[in-house]
DNA sequence: TACAAACGTTAGGATCGCAAACGATGATGG
DNA sequence: CCATCATCGTTTGCGATCCTAACGTTTGTA
């Protein structure tokens, strides 16, 4: 029993094996922010959706919403998001970023801007994958 | 302060939100396979790459060298991967995929081809993807 | 006014990465 | 030859994250 010829690698093993690549360089990269992956996912959620309850917020970044909870915590001990009662639903809190967030965002843009993980790809190939990515993202309700 | 204009989500958190889409997907895709995401990542890497020491497996998949020993454990039990003893090398293993494990990677690509997660792409789309994929992950030594 | 659903929160179990250590084997330099 | 160090697979412990289930509170509905 060999591979069938012209076997196509799924899809999605390529991206994981891809993204375990990066793992790596993101420690390494946003180390010096101080703060995780899944926090920087958070933040880049609320600086483009605006404020959000916390379901929303965990429909949007897929991070359930027990782990959001501890993730907040510490977002907002570190001042850069906020949680404030939602005057439409008192069950709910408004969870919004604040400047030091968005300043961290920014920070975090020079710092990719900065990295070489996509110099295999030329300016012009680059974009074309961001748009791609985009789309696929666009379709899933991100 | 809000963030510039023209400001450009850095393609990390991109690619991480469009994983963790995936991320539920697959275990609903590939759980009636019987094994996980990981065993899955080394069958292809087994496939792919013929035999392997566990440290080049590892190296390959960026599986830790202690995860990977109980992945491998799982996969002999199944018959989908051998450990031989390497005759280059009396401490190494020359870990091989099995036919079984074969056939259950022709299984696992009929299953994402059935899926429709890249339904938002055309299929030339769907090929450049790939296609920027597979030059990105060559550059960092997949 | 009851009853079901949604909200944020907490706790428990499972998986995986990372770091350190171990015995066995291999490679290197005096 | 041999002493030293590196590498191999393995085990163990710790921390981060995910998933599930439950809870009290608040909202929506029959």
């Amino acid at each position: 029993m060999a591979l069938p010829d012209g076997f196509q690698l799924p899809t999605g093993f390529v991206i994981d094996r891809l993204m375990r690549v990066a793992a790596g360089r993101w420690t390494e990269l946003y180390g010096e922010l101080g703060i995780g992956k899944p926090a920087l996912i958070v933040l880049v959620a609320l600086a483009t959706e605006g404020p959000l309850r916390q379901a929303r917020l965990s429909e949007q970044t897929r991070i359930d919403r027990a782990t959001l909870v501890a993730l907040l915590n510490e977002l907002e001990s570190h001042d850069l998001a906020r949680r404030a009662p939602d005057p439409a639903d008192r069950r709910a809190h408004a969870v919004s970023i604040t400047d030091a967030g968005r300043a961290l965002l920014v920070r975090a843009a020079e710092l990719e801007a900065r990295d070489d993980f996509f110099a295999a790809l030329t300016a012009r190939e680059r974009a074309t994958f961001d748009a791609l990515l985009g789309r696929l993202l666009a379709a899933h309700g991100g």
